[in-house]
RNA sequence: GGGCUAUUAGCUCAGUUGGUUAGAGCGCUUCCUUGACAUGGAAGAGGUCAGUGGUCCGAAUCCACUAUAGCCCACCA
């Protein structure tokens, strides 16, 4: 073996293996699958520790179901992510100095093509340095040619479903990007803001002197006065009578001259502010509804970037919306509408992806239906056909689809999956531009479809594609990944993959993204595929920063900073355990070459020539500590495979971990050292040692390929990838061996002996250079045979037995094992050892007395499990017994 | 406002249906280098399991309330 492991040599040679070898490849065939799907990555992106965690859990289920002979398939890809890269890419363009108008649509694709090809792979090359095992042969991007073809036919059958519809809709609009954004893309933040009362005269009252303007008047209290223009109503709760003669009367809208109504609506709330609110249907959700409730109309006086337009007023006319705001408040009060200003917490929302404050905005967007759809995948969860691990999360999955709203799908970028939607061009004569007369949309997955349908429509025969307008929108990215299951499956087509993978059977992912993503590919899935996508949701934990927030990339939080701080300390236990893999690897080589077996079948062979033929334990001679590490191996296999069962990834790798290190390292290989059976031993060791590095496989890919190979356990072209994940000895093995619980428990106490030992050596100050007397009170012969053992563990001049309730002047300890004394020999400090066998005196007396109250108690007795109470009984018996012996040592110092 | 979750050692966290004197890793203290491994070994200190009350023979675990923190949803003009 190589003296030292060279990490990054390996990392590069096994996955190149791996991949050109196809390993992470395979074909349908007549086993279970085992299928998952990775949340695909933003193109744009880098990999961060959220993607890190995600898929390092993914890569350990999928090697580990590998392992166990399922056919598995870990299907890869990227998002196209419509703003995130758009803004890439007009960054870069930016820098040219130019716009993306400049280009054109078309050339500005080409553009985002382009850069996709350049950059896009970052993130692809960063999980291949992960080692994810993901099938690259079938890897997938949202925006492909199969994925689109997916994307016009689920939007097409939607639509002749009655489930998609165009409506005008006030929409969330993120001024900077240009777009609309879903309920869900919008962060609320708390906000510092102003209440401005402003006065709204009533039509008839006089106008009056000098800081009474009007006589009669409503306050109203606003947050965003630069909205006013657009008021066409101010609205009072139909209970307040305070307000109720005012109902029906008309105002003047301050600064206009307008007149607007005075009407009532249950949305008031009578406590807050003046209990009078303006109503400005364009630019607020719920004035937007109050609205269209009273027949108001709805006056967008905003540009798409959030400027005033003409409906503002000329004089606000072109000024951004905080500017035209100071103007206004300004114009108020010179008017002397402003009664005064109030300081006021509110939550301002903001766009997900630029931070910008977003405007609520009347447009005509595409929508979803989303109750239909949302049923039956509820109905799915409830049934227990699909579940979430933990349980838990469903209660959240539930709330969110019990509460679903409809879901604006279109986008107005340019990259993206363009609307399958068309319209006839003005010139075709069948709409006329402003005449209101009603346009006619024909929506199908091709244009030539969609031609079809126009000309069966208008009965006119002569139309060309020429005539038709497509929808200048494009779709809301998660429109393409909550097809992703099935779409990189192949599906519209009917093809094996999807006939044999799909439904996949683990989703692995953080919480974040249950509404976004897990909800939404349910409900494809179900509608579109007739099953649910997946039959466990495995939901994990989000990364989150060292304050305990979220990270985000507009917090400026998301980078290594934050996270190195507990990442380099799992990172060095990583790295220290991969130390010690190599150099118990390298203790094993030198055990076997001074065995003089050389060639690697010899070596390999070793245990099964030694036990395949032991058919009783008499035919073997294996020591106590022989049995009980093929006992504690045989129990790590069975606990790592349940433990995996029930998806507790992080401990499978502490159970994993604790075999390693402390059963072989620290136990088996110190025993073997001085083995008195040494090729009987090292036999052992290498088989344990191979099951352990099986068990470590999909923890640490890496190290435990290179030392299979090192350690000749594989042959050239072989990998332990593709091994059989180990499941323990079968019962008739272990009967063969005498591999017993009994003989286990056996070893730990003997252990436990060694260890009280060196406690008491510790204690009493004994140089570790000295050698010290010993006697063990025990009546058990194993534990007699055992001296040689114990002899050198616990660097004993001699180990004497005496009788099992031998009652020794010598400090002491208990154990299962039998009592050990340790022989004092004059080195201790009366006085203090006095003084501590005191406390430790109190410190029992406090104990046997609860003891003794606990056993006295007739219920306990009766009610307990016998276990309990037999195992109270024992404890109150042995700390009575080391309170005897300290009280025979307290006299001795006294 | 509605919902969910957390609070255990200095730090990061386990604790699987209620049952030994509550565990791990890191950090800390003491000791040990001709040893496969100092990226190591041995021993040790450190916790009234957020608080209060309740159920039970028995509560970190179940229930109620309180405090603190976090997340999600909805939002007040």
């Amino acid at each position: 073996m190589d003296k030292h492991y060279d990490a990054k040599a390996a990392e590069a040679k096994w996955y190149k293996f791996w991949e050109e070898n196809g390993c992470f490849h395979q074909d349908p065939d007549g086993r279970e699958p085992y299928s998952v799907v990775i949340p695909p990555p933003n193109v744009t992106g880098i990999l961060h520790m959220g993607h890190a965690l995600n898929q390092t859990i993914q890569d350990i289920l999928v090697r580990w179901r590998r392992m166990q002979g399922r056919n598995t398939l870990w299907l890869p890809g990227t998002d196209h992510a419509g703003i995130a890269t758009q803004n890439v890419v007009e960054k870069a363009l930016k820098k040219e100095g130019k716009r993306r108008q400049d280009l054109g649509r078309e050339k500005f694709l080409e553009r985002v093509w382009e850069w996709k090809k350049q950059y896009g792979g970052t993130i692809v090359h960063q999980q291949r340095m992960l080692g994810n095992s993901t099938d690259w042969r079938r890897e997938r991007f949202t925006f492909d040619e199969g994925c689109s073809r997916a994307v016009a036919k689920v939007f097409t059958q939607l639509y002749d479903e009655g489930l998609v519809y165009k409506g005008n809709y006030i929409v969330n609009w993120c001024p900077r990007c240009g777009t609309a954004l879903a309920n869900d893309e919008v962060e609320h933040e708390p906000n510092h803001g102003h209440f401005w009362y402003v006065r709204y005269p009533v039509v008839g009252s006089l106008k009056g002197v000098k800081g009474e303007p009007y006589k009669d008047y409503v306050m109203v209290a606003t947050t965003r006065p630069e909205t006013l223009p657009g008021d066409t109503a101010v609205a009072v709760n139909p209970k307040d009578d305070r307000y109720a003669h005012l109902v029906g009367k008309t105002v003047v809208l301050p600064l206009t001259g307008r007149e607007i109504p005075v009407i009532s609506d249950d949305y008031v709330d009578r406590e807050f502010g003046t209990g009078i609110v303006k109503i400005t249907p364009a630019h607020d959700p719920n004035d937007f509804l109050v609205g269209k409730r009273h027949g108001l109309a709805e006056i967008n006086i905003m540009t798409d970037d959030a400027h005033m337009n003409e409906l503002a007023g000329e004089k606000y006319c072109g000024m951004d919306r905080w500017e035209c705001r100071k103007a206004i408040v300004e114009d108020l009060d010179a008017g002397g509408f402003l009664d005064h200003i109030e300081d006021i917490d509110n939550q301002v929302g903001h766009c997900y992806r630029c931070h910008e404050t977003v405007e609520s905005r009347l447009s005509k967007q595409w929508f979803v239906k989303m109750k239909p759809l949302a049923e039956p995948a509820i109905a799915a969860v409830k049934s227990g056909e699909v579940k979430f691990v933990p349980e838990r999360w469903s209660k959240i999955y539930f709330n969110w689809m019990e509460n679903i709203q409809d879901w604006c799908i279109s986008r107005q970028l340019w990259w993206g999956h363009r609307i399958p939607a068309y319209t006839l061009r003005v010139n075709a004569g069948i709409r006329e531009e402003g005449t209101g007369k009603r346009e006619e949309v024909f929506v199908a997955e091709t244009a030539e479809e969609a031609l079809a349908k126009a000309k069966k429509a208008t009965g006119n025969a002569a139309l060309t594609i020429a005539d038709l307008d497509q929808d200048p929108d494009v779709l809301d990215t998660w429109f393409s990944s909550w097809l992703w299951p099935f779409s990189t499956l192949g599906w519209p087509e009917k093809t094996k993959d999807l006939e044999y993978y799909y439904p996949t059977t683990d989703l692995v992912t953080a919480q974040d993204i249950i509404f976004f993503w897990v909800a939404r590919m349910m409900m494809a899935g179900i509608h579109f595929m007739k099953k649910p996508p997946f039959r466990n949701i495995v939901i994990h934990g989000i990364v989150r920063a060292a304050d305990g927030s979220k990270m985000s990339k507009s917090k400026g939080n998301s980078l290594d900073e934050c996270d190195t701080k507990v990442n380099k300390e799992k990172f060095e236990i990583g790295r220290n355990f991969t130390t010690k893999i190599w150099n118990a690897a390298k203790f094993l080589e030198m055990q076997e070459q001074a065995l003089g077996h050389e060639t690697s079948d010899e070596r390999r062979d070793a245990f099964s020539r030694l036990m395949s033929s032991v058919s009783r334990p008499e035919d073997i001679s294996l020591s106590a500590d022989d049995r009980h590490i093929l006992y504690a191996a045989d129990l790590a296999c069975r606990k790592v495979n349940e433990i995996l069962e029930a998806y507790r990834i992080q401990d499978g790798a502490l159970a994993v971990y604790d075999f390693f290190w402390t059963q072989i390292c620290d136990g088996y290989v110190e025993y073997v050292k001085d083995s008195p059976n040494k090729a009987v031993s090292v036999a052992i060791l290498r088989d344990v040692f191979w099951k352990a590095l099986r068990l470590l496989h999909p923890y640490m890919p890496f190290v435990t390929e290179e030392v299979a190979h090192q350690l000749g356990f594989l042959k050239e072209g072989e990998t332990i990838m593709l091994q059989e994940f180990p499941k323990g000895y079968t019962d008739a093995e272990k009967a063969a061996w005498g591999v017993t619980e009994e003989n286990y428990e056996f070893v730990n106490a003997k252990r436990e002996a060694i260890t009280a030992i060196r406690a008491l050596r510790a204690e009493y100050k004994v140089p570790p250079a000295t050698f010290v007397k010993v006697t063990v009170a025990t009546d058990d012969a194993k534990a007699k045979a055992e001296v040689e053992s114990l002899k050198k563990a616990m660097r004993a001049e001699s180990v004497e037995f005496v009788p099992a309730g031998s009652d020794l002047a010598m400090p002491s300890k208990i154990t299962k094992f039998g009592t050990v004394y340790l022989s004092l020999e004059g080195l201790v400090d009366k006085a203090a050892e006095a003084k501590r066998i005191a406390g430790e005196l109190a410190k029992l007396a406090g104990f046997i007395k609860s003891s003794e109250a606990k056993l006295a108690n007739e219920n306990f007795v009766a009610h307990a499990p016998e276990v309990v109470v037999a195992e109270a009984r024992r404890k109150l018996a042995e700390n009575k017994e080391k309170v005897a012996q300290l009280e025979k040592l307290a006299k001795l110092f006294a």
